[in-house]
RNA sequence: GGAAGCAUAGCUCAGUUGGUUAGAGCACUUGCUUGACAUGCAAGGGGUCACUGGUUCAAGUCCAGUUGUUUCCACCA
């Protein structure tokens, strides 16, 4: 049913109506012709603790463009969406929750504190979607995963199990990055470092045998009750003769040998350092080197064990000041600098990492990175823009073994299991608990979690089955082909699914990697909630629409950069759907009831063929800018198109065949004329939907239907570049019109003539068939002409000339013109024309450009000079007529 | 410490594989209620494409260096 387009265009009328309608239909499901070639996308998924942020709302209106295109372009195309558990993001917002209650995870327990998890995923995982919905995402909502439910768990626990099995998954006492406030381990990409202002504390360490002391640097004087030696670089003079012998820890009294180690930097701080393998990961490694003991002085939560009385129970940093000021009392502290240096700090709750030996679960890397380094290398799966595939690079050949395990509640639980009795353990994808095979005694499972990373590594291939090699949806949908998301999740996210597919499926997980940029606020900051410079998506699809905002998103911008976000944008964005709106509202005005035809050759005047060949060019410019994921510079194509081409042009140049006065129109010209305005914009609006769905769709509703149309733009197809619709010579003879409208209008516009004003225009030139009677319309519409007239010379005195290449045209304009100043006007332009013919000959007497350049460019530059050559001529002759 | 990006009009940015006189939006100036749109129309001003050198018939575009700036990676106590 056709609808009548209000006045005003207004988003909130119809975007929701709309999304329903497209629901209902289910549009957003593949295609079931399996004869179809497929696309598909799996989403980045939103974390459950998500609100839709600026970030999320650019990824996914890229994915929907590009899923959009797609389906229009007769793929059976796929999206598929859902969400993540995200295990510390989340666990971190109940425990918060918790404690609002004056609850803490060990007041509940497990069991309780996992309920509320699921509760809270519940009451709030569905947000974020329905945010998605708003806009205008066009996923298949019946496949919509969750990393945490069946078959996701089911993935994990398999690849979990293989990995075991092929001795890529270890358990082993490492030092790890441990962030006392969430009281887990986190991997080092989940460490962010930043400079902190500090102080380097000079402490003397006593040699037993009483010949001195030596003197340690460090940045970190707590941890000296760690302490197992102390190391010295072993080509420093300065210690050559202290290496094996023995100090005495102040404070603790405990012996402990001076090492040599390469390690040590003979520059910094005094050459000596202190050693404390449990506290600091290149300690571990010297410890490790040199056999030395392992001493833990700090529990979970960063106080001093009980071990160390005096301390015992003290934060760290509370034990710092008390530990700094004991040495100093006690003469061991010599000298304090200030130190600036970079610490590590918890990615989720920003508090200071506490590096920290423990047991954990490791997946060794450099076996499973090789493969995912080569598909990259030999081009299998490719970034856009390119340059991040140097990252990646980077990021996977100096990879270390990521620890996996996480001590936390929310999650994957490791599918490990102990003997209570003996020390046996086994890795099953059994759910039951297995009796322990050595002694028969039961065996409880592993109480830690996987990295939330560990499951969305997988997500391309669980999400459609695996690991049922057979599931219908992996068969016809995996490999997936695209996959879209920011530059600062590709070693998080990217990297882990390239290993993990390639491995468990043999295959790539996707074909091209598009990588976007980071939405910044219109000072370039980064949105974030602290500086209180987030936009919120929502408001602004309340207050512009959803498309306006997917508009401003795009435009302008080309892949991996960042986007400044600004109201301007936004304001622009409004604007160019309501000039479309507007438009539409013309051509609907104007049209009759048919059906859209395919425009016939035959019944097609200068202009209608000039938009047609623009048109097309058009099609063949944006479709090309898509196909490369260059979807900003296609999107201001079809804006330019639009704007430019179609309404400041065509519209003004059809109106003449519409506003039938005097009968003098044909209703053949009359019909022509409307089908080919339906006919192009229908085709602008099948181009901009990927990008503005709702506002094209409900324009397309409204007019009638194209031959081999759906009811919907969404599932109907996509313009095709038809070079029967092209008309070269055509368009060029309509260009030569414009041309000289342009010119004219620019002069009446120098001599500040009003549009009221009306002239009569004689036009001299040699092409009498294109500035005949069929333009004099333009001109009069157009040009501010009473009427014109062709001419062989000038007309009468006292004219103004306007100089094209294609014809001189005289105004006669009596004392409006000064003549002087119009001979000083000829002369610029000429001393202009001059200066470009110059160049031109000055190029192509140039033998290296002639015989080095390609024909294409040597010819265009000839038909340049001609061009010029014939403007110098006719202006060489206006300016002779104004003389004599 | 290592690497990458960016530097183009007053502002925000486009500018494909080198090939017209370097573009757009916003802002600015001037004139217009022209039969879809004043959320509009028309005309205009504004740029030594950061700097230096090189390759080329030809450089905003490719190469090297310099400066400024942003980001990522590493984490020497």
């Amino acid at each position: 049913m056709r609808r009548e387009l209000p006045k005003t265009y207004n988003p909130a009328d119809f975007e929701d109506r709309i999304y329903a309608e497209w629901c209902e239909n289910k549009y957003f499901k593949p295609s079931d012709d399996t004869t179809k070639p497929t696309y598909t996308i799996v989403i980045p998924p939103p974390n459950i603790t998500g609100q839709l942020h600026m970030g999320h709302a650019l990824n996914n209106t890229l994915q929907d463009i590009l899923i959009r295109y797609k389906r229009m372009k007769g793929f059976a195309t796929l999206w598929l969406p859902g969400t993540d558990h995200a295990s510390i993001a989340t666990e971190a917002k109940i425990v918060e929750v918790m404690r609002e209650e004056g609850l803490t995870k060990d007041d509940v327990g497990r069991e309780e504190f996992l309920r509320r998890a699921w509760d809270w995923r519940k009451k709030y995982g569905g947000r974020i979607i329905e945010q998605l919905k708003k806009l205008g995402s066009s996923c298949d909502w019946d496949r919509e995963r969750f990393t945490m439910d069946e078959g996701c768990s089911r993935a994990v626990k398999e690849v979990f199990v293989r990995l075991y099995e092929k001795g890529l998954i270890y358990r082993g006492e490492r030092i790890i990055n441990w962030c006392p406030h969430c009281k887990t381990s986190i991997s080092d990409a989940e460490v962010d470092y930043e400079d902190q202002a500090g102080h380097l504390w000079h402490l003397h360490y006593p040699y037993k045998d009483g010949s001195g002391y030596v003197e340690v640097a460090t940045t970190r004087p707590e941890t000296m009750l760690g302490d197992t030696a102390v190391a010295v670089n072993p080509n420093d003079p300065r210690y050559a003769g202290c290496v094996g012998k023995t100090v005495i820890l102040p404070l603790v009294g405990r012996e402990i040998p001076v090492i040599a180690d390469e390690y040590v930097d003979m520059e910094f701080g005094t050459g000596a350092v202190k050693i404390t393998p449990a506290h600091d990961p290149n300690d571990f490694e010297v410890g490790r080197r040199h056999n030395l003991p392992i001493v833990t002085c700090m529990t979970e939560d960063a106080k001093i064990t009980d071990d160390y009385p005096a301390y015992a129970g003290m934060d760290r940093y509370e034990a710092r000041k008390k530990i700094v000021a004991d040495l100093e009392k006690l003469g061991f502290l010599s000298e304090v600098e200030d130190h600036a240096h970079n610490v590590g700090t918890c990615y989720r709750c920003k508090t200071t990492v506490e590096p920290r030996v423990s047991m954990q679960w490791f997946v060794k890397m450099e076996p499973l990175a090789k493969p995912a380094i080569e598909a990259v290398r030999h081009g299998e799966i490719k970034f856009i823009p390119e340059r991040f595939e140097k990252n990646y690079f980077y990021w996977m050949e100096n990879i270390r073994d990521w620890c996996i395990s996480r001590q936390l509640w929310w999650g994957h639980k490791i599918p490990a299991y102990y003997c209570d009795a003996c020390d046996k353990m086994v890795v099953t994808k059994s759910d039951e608990a297995p009796r322990c095979s050595s002694c028969g005694g039961e065996m409880r499972q592993d109480p830690d979690t996987l990295d939330t990373w560990f499951s969305s590594a997988l997500w391309p291939f669980s999400t459609l089955g695996w690991p049922d090699e057979n599931a219908e949806d992996l068969r016809r949908f995996y490999p997936t082909n695209t996959l879209v998301t920011a530059y600062d999740i590709i070693t998080f996210w990217v990297s882990r699914m390239i290993f993990s597919a390639l491995e468990f499926t043999g295959k790539r997980p996707f074909e091209n990697v598009l990588i976007h940029g980071l939405i910044r606020d219109a000072e370039g900051r980064k949105m974030s909630k602290s500086l209180g410079n987030g936009v919120d998506p929502l408001e602004i699809i309340e207050k512009y629409g959803a498309d306006a905002l997917r508009f401003a998103l795009i435009t302008g911008n080309s892949p991996g950069n960042d986007i400044r976000f600004s109201d301007e944008k936004i304001e622009a964005a409004r604007i160019f759907a309501n000039k479309l709106w507007n438009a539409a509202r013309f051509v609907l005005m104007n049209l009759d009831n048919n059906e859209i035809k395919y425009p016939d050759a035959s019944t097609l005047s200068v202009e209608d063929k000039w938009i047609l060949t623009r048109y097309e060019e058009a099609i063949a410019s944006i479709t090309s800018a898509m196909e490369r994921y260059e979807l900003g510079v296609a999107l201001s194509n079809i804006y330019d198109f639009t704007w430019d081409v179609f309404c400041d042009w065509y519209i003004e140049l059809s109106k003449p065949s519409l506003m039938n006065k005097d009968g003098a129109v044909s209703p053949q010209r009359s019909f022509a004329a409307k089908n080919t305005l339906a006919f192009v914009l229908t085709g602008i609006l099948k181009m901009l939907h990927p990008f503005m769905p709702f506002i094209t769709e409900e324009i397309y509703q409204s007019l009638p239907r194209q031959e081999g149309d759906s009811k919907s733009i969404m599932v109907s197809p996509y313009p095709t570049y038809d070079e029967a619709l092209t008309f070269s010579d055509d368009a060029e003879s309509m260009e030569k019109v414009i041309d000289a409208i342009k010119a004219v209008r620019a002069r009446r516009a120098e001599m500040n003539v009003p549009v009221s004003s009306k002239a009569k225009l004689y036009i001299e030139t040699k092409r009498p068939d294109i500035f005949g009677a069929a333009a004099e319309p333009f001109f009069m519409r157009l040009a501010s002409a009473s009427g014109t007239q062709l001419c062989d010379g000038v007309p009468e005195a006292n004219a103004v000339r306007i100089v094209t290449s294609a014809a001189t045209i005289y105004i006669p304009m009596g004392e409006l013109v000064d003549l002087a100043a119009e001979k000083k006007r000829l002369l610029t332009e000429l001393e202009k024309n001059a200066g470009e013919i110059e160049r031109l000959e000055r190029k192509l007497s140039n033998e290296g450009f002639i015989s080095k350049a390609p024909a294409a460019v040597v010819e265009g530059e000839r038909a340049k000079l001609k061009k010029h050559r014939e403007v110098k001529a006719a202006l060489e002759a206006a300016l002779k007529a104004l003389e004599g």
